[in-house]
RNA sequence: GCGGAUGUGGUGGAAUUGGUAGACACGCUAGACUUAGGAUCUAGUGCCGCGAGGUGUAAGAGUUCGAGUCUCUUCAUCCGCACCA
């Protein structure tokens, strides 16, 4: 064999390892440049193709920063806990620990197998007690935080107390959920208990009773992200609201950074928009509306404080508190029916039934803050309880919801809009003028939303607000496998453990399951199993999955540090993560959870900059191909794809593996199942079984699975690692077929070839290079750097094809030619560049090697082709002098026989010359 | 409904600032060579047409000497959000 890529390889892979080759340099001169993956949860099914996509780009970026001279930071570690592995455990008694162990095992080998370049000295682990310690600690400091307005910024709970001491809560400016003011004679008289409560309501992460998504079939509680179209994102279990006490997490406090700050970042437009709805950042005003006869007033948040004399009616969410108290005895009974049929109704139901205009008249009326006059009060269950007030001002010819529940209700819908139409539909827009509405008459609405708010806070019937739809992250998980929390309980007031505690380790149980009284699986611990035991109880929550996730960047600048989650000086060197590469998916989780702890712990003081990921790069999924055969419902026997319309049949999903070219191999397919070991075919006219294909997501369940380790043991890694570049870009999702794979070895059995003679021996020859090479040569190093700088990791490839097949036709085989091309191909093939570098002479790794540089010179050609086209279209091609002027290519092109033909006779109105590109006669 | 992305051969895709559309690769066709190999080489391959030629980047319009690329309208597909006041 002449490229032989296992024996290379292997010899590589562990000539690295050995080396400690891609090892990132603490101390340095040279600027860093940290390149990061997204890591994986190493499940149990091991890596499939579309993996180690990402890994690929991050890795060929972080080869091609390296020959650049920077100090490269390129790590690897594991996010391993989480659900799978206890799921397992609950239906095996099989430790967590255990089969996670196991499974790192196996997507360690997977990687090693790709040649990938993470320093892997400075793996990580969320689930270790090494690094779950800086977990829990850094849980400690948003515990021990409370977040200043007034500043902006978190702040630590002391300089809380020390206010509370001196002046009570009146003038503190905190994103909290206390309800009463107290003075600071007040905050000393508090008992300990009471002021830990206070303090509760201040603290960044926090322990109250709150309305969760509770998942029965997970026996666990879930954050918003982790809910998709009203089901568990994992398994798909239906979720209901629960009162509950839970951890939580005031991730609203940040926001407003959170949405400002995304213009910091570049990363993907849609990303940011998903983020930027998610936080749901809404302007506008909280109005109290007095009632008739009742003390109490409803607080409603509007967007359109402008549209307030087109208030027709109000609608209160049937949860909303106030509803029972103002419901007049006539409606008594309507309301409460309409309560209960709400209450029944899912999240999901609710959500479904859009459409269907539901509602009920309380009786009730509300005064109007300026004109005095009475407005209906109704319940509908269009007005969430969970968003701004639970209540709202409808303004039927402003808002389509109001206007539809108005035209369902025959309630009076009045045109505050000058010179607009709303006999069929609201009108929605902003630029409109405002009417009948005394001072707000004629003002553009942009004016007079802010005339009207200065008019409310002038009245004091209410103040300009912001409100988010982002909500406080629950962050208690009803699990075993996961953080537990640095807390115990005295009664039912929690305290933080000591730092010198640290860390907690999941104490041992009998088994992975709530206990009989619904308490998590941890109160299955006898005390003697915590290696922590205080106060009255361990908490028995775990943290959730994004627990570690949100700050593991920063310990791979330090992995090892005992003293710090990381020091600030590593920290410093490092700062921001560079380039990171990974799913779309984590966009409202992962991704928005760590840019908090990030902000977090820069207000601190421990790391210097605000968002953690600089760029980052989505790749796109990698679909399968799927392979179909197809059974004839009468006979049993399997109809061949092109047959199969002659007879009644149904389609199966077949393994990939049993087909080639969509030639199914029929021994392999009888077995492949029992139930296929009698299998009879009806073959097509050339004696072939060929199957049907379609491309869908890769499952184990369609059969249509790719896993790296067969295509490395076919075609080796260097090729695995080029294809799935070539693919297409990065960022698209694409079908995975292995079709074009051949394509991209036989360029690497090319490349090999260029360094041989036909019986193999290495060959290059010394001296001066051909002009000719010497061109392609740096025409590919421009292509190259253009795409790396622009992450076009695909064109990269066919850049290399094109380069590799224009020097074997000039049968170049010129050292100087060759060593700069191996330097050039070692980030994306880097096995066969080390080989063929140290042929070459080299004892040093290829990555300790420098980037080629550009040298124009070698491309400047003494003539052009022009392009000649007539009214636009090509008609052939003329080679001139490169330097010809402009009015000389025009008398040559004009003066040239073929010109004649396409002029036929005429003169040509106009010619346009752009000198050493193209030439355009219009007649 | 709102927001984002994408539409180019039989297939994956290329065309970076408006300047030869289809690079590169797969597949296919024909042929050569064979120590029969997922080998190599030669020629061809958008569509229509024997040909000259015509036509062609989802559809339509526009700007321009010139549009896959810019503007507008429409359509399709994918993703996200969705009674958010």
């Amino acid at each position: 064999m002449e490229y032989d890529f296992r024996q290379i390889e292997d010899k590589w892979q562990k000539y690295w390892a050995e080396n400690k080759t891609f090892a990132a340099q603490d101390n340095s001169d040279k600027p860093k440049y940290y390149g990061l993956s997204m890591f994986p949860y190493p499940s149990g099914a091991g890596l499939h193709v579309g993996h180690p996509l990402g890994y690929i780009a991050s890795c060929i970026y972080a080869r091609y920063k390296k020959l650049q001279g920077y100090n490269v930071l390129h790590p690897m570690g594991y996010d391993s806990f989480g659900l799978p592995a206890e799921q397992y455990a609950i239906q095996t008694g099989q430790h967590p620990a255990i089969t996670t162990a196991e499974n790192i095992k196996r997507y360690r080998g997977q990687l090693d197998k790709i040649g990938f370049s993470f320093d892997w000295d400075r793996e990580v682990r969320t689930s270790e007690p090494a690094y779950y310690k800086w977990t829990q600690w850094i849980f400690k400091q948003i515990y021990n935080s409370w977040y200043n307005q007034t500043s902006d910024k978190a702040e630590s709970i002391d300089s809380l107390i020390s206010i509370f001491e001196k002046s009570g809560n009146a003038e503190v400016k905190a994103v909290h959920d206390h309800e009463t003011v107290f003075t600071a004679e007040e905050w000393q008289a508090f008992s300990e208990e009471d002021k830990q409560k206070t303090l509760m309501n201040y603290r960044l992460t926090f322990l109250a009773d709150s309305w969760v998504n509770w998942c029965p079939a997970l026996g666990t509680v879930l954050a918003n992200d982790e809910i998709k179209d009203g089901v568990s994102e994992r398994g798909g279990h239906p979720v209901e609201q629960k009162l509950m006490r839970q951890w939580s997490m005031r991730i609203t406090a940040y926001a407003e950074r959170l949405i400002n700050d995304l213009e910091t970042v570049d990363w993907s437009d849609s990303i940011k928009e998903q983020q930027r709805n998610w936080i749901g950042k809404s302007v506008g005003a909280s109005v109290n509306f007095a009632l008739e006869g009742n003390e109490d007033t409803i607080e409603v948040f509007t967007t359109r404080p402008d549209t307030i004399y087109g208030v027709s009616f109000m609608v209160l969410a049937p949860e909303h508190d106030l509803v029972d108290s103002i419901t007049t005895d006539e409606f008594k009974e309507a309301i409460a029916e309409y309560k209960k049929q709400a209450s029944l109704k899912t999240e999901r139901d609710r959500q479904a039934d859009v459409k269907n205009i539901t509602g009920q008249n309380t009786g009730a009326f509300a005064i109007h803050p300026f004109t005095g006059e009475k407005i209906q009060i109704w319940i509908a269950d269009y007005v969430l309880a969970g968003y701004g007030t639970g209540a709202v001002m409808a303004v039927p010819c402003g808002d389509q919801r109001d206007w539809d529940f108005a035209k369902h209700f025959n309630i009076e819908i009045k045109n505050i809009f000058k010179d607009t139409d709303i006999s069929e539909a609201a009108f929605t827009e902003k630029d409109v003028v405002i009417a009948d509405s005394d001072f707000l008459t004629d003002l553009k609405a942009k004016k007079a939303i802010k005339l009207a708010i200065y008019e409310i806070e002038q009245r004091g019937l209410g103040k300009g607000q912001t409100n988010y739809r982002l909500r406080d992250a629950v962050f208690s998980r009803q699990r075993f496998w996961g953080e537990p929390f640095p807390i115990y309980y005295k009664g039912d007031t929690p305290y933080a453990l000591e730092d010198a505690k640290l860390p907690v380790t999941l104490p041992e149980v009998d088994a992975y399951l709530p206990t009989e009284d619904g308490e998590p699986p941890l109160a299955r611990a006898n005390k003697d199993a915590w290696n922590v035991s205080e106060g009255d109880r361990m908490e028995y929550n775990t943290m959730p999955g994004w627990a570690g996730s949100s700050w593991y960047f920063l310990r791979y600048m330090d992995p090892k540090n005992e003293e710090a989650f990381v020091s600030k000086e590593k920290a410093d060197y490092w700062g921001q993560v560079d380039l990171y590469i990974g799913g779309s998916e984590h966009a409202t989780g992962h991704l928005l959870y760590s840019r908090f702890w990030t902000k977090f712990l820069a207000d601190m003081g421990y790391i210097n900059f605000n968002e953690p990921f600089k760029k980052m790069i989505n790749q796109g999924m990698i679909l399968g191909r799927s392979n179909f055969v197809y059974r004839d419902k009468d006979s049993g026997k399997f109809v061949s794809f092109d047959k199969r319309k002659e007879f009644k049949t149904a389609r199966l999903n077949v393994d990939i593996n049993r087909v080639d070219n969509d030639k199914l191999d029929t021994e392999a397919f009888k077995n492949w199942l029992p139930e296929f070991a009698n299998a009879e075919f009806i073959l097509n006219d050339n004696g072939e079984y060929i199957c049907g294909n379609e491309v869908e997501k890769m499952s184990k369940s369609k059969y249509n699975v790719q896993t790296p380790d067969e295509l490395v043991e076919k075609f080796g890694a260097d090729t695995l690692r080029c294809y799935e570049m070539f693919l297409g870009p990065l960022e698209q999702a694409k079908p995975w077929d292995t079709k074009g794979i051949n394509g991209v070895h036989n360029f690497l059995r090319k490349l090999w070839r260029l360094f041989h003679d036909e019986n193999n021996n290495f060959l290059v020859s010394k001296g001066e290079a051909d002009k000719k090479s010497l061109k392609t040569l740096h025409k590919t190093i421009k292509k190259i750097k253009e795409d790396l700088d622009r992450f076009s990791f695909n064109t990269a490839v066919s850049n290399f094809m094109i380069c590799v097949n224009e020097l074997g036709e000039q049968n170049c085989n010129n050292r100087a030619v060759l060593k700069k091309l191996v330097i050039l191909v070692s980030a994306y093939a880097p096995h066969i560049a080390e080989e063929l570098w140290q042929k070459l002479g080299e004892t040093e790794s290829v990555s300790f090697a420098s980037f080629p540089t550009f040298n124009p010179d070698f491309l400047i050609e003494a003539n052009h082709k022009y392009p000649v086209s007539f009214n636009g279209k090509m008609r052939f091609l003329l080679e001139l002098p490169a330097n010809l002027s402009k009015d000389d290519i025009e008398k040559e092109v004009l003066a040239n026989e073929q010109s004649q033909k396409y002029l036929d006779g005429k003169d040509p109105k106009k010619v346009i010359v752009v000198p050493g590109k193209i030439v355009n006669i219009v007649v």
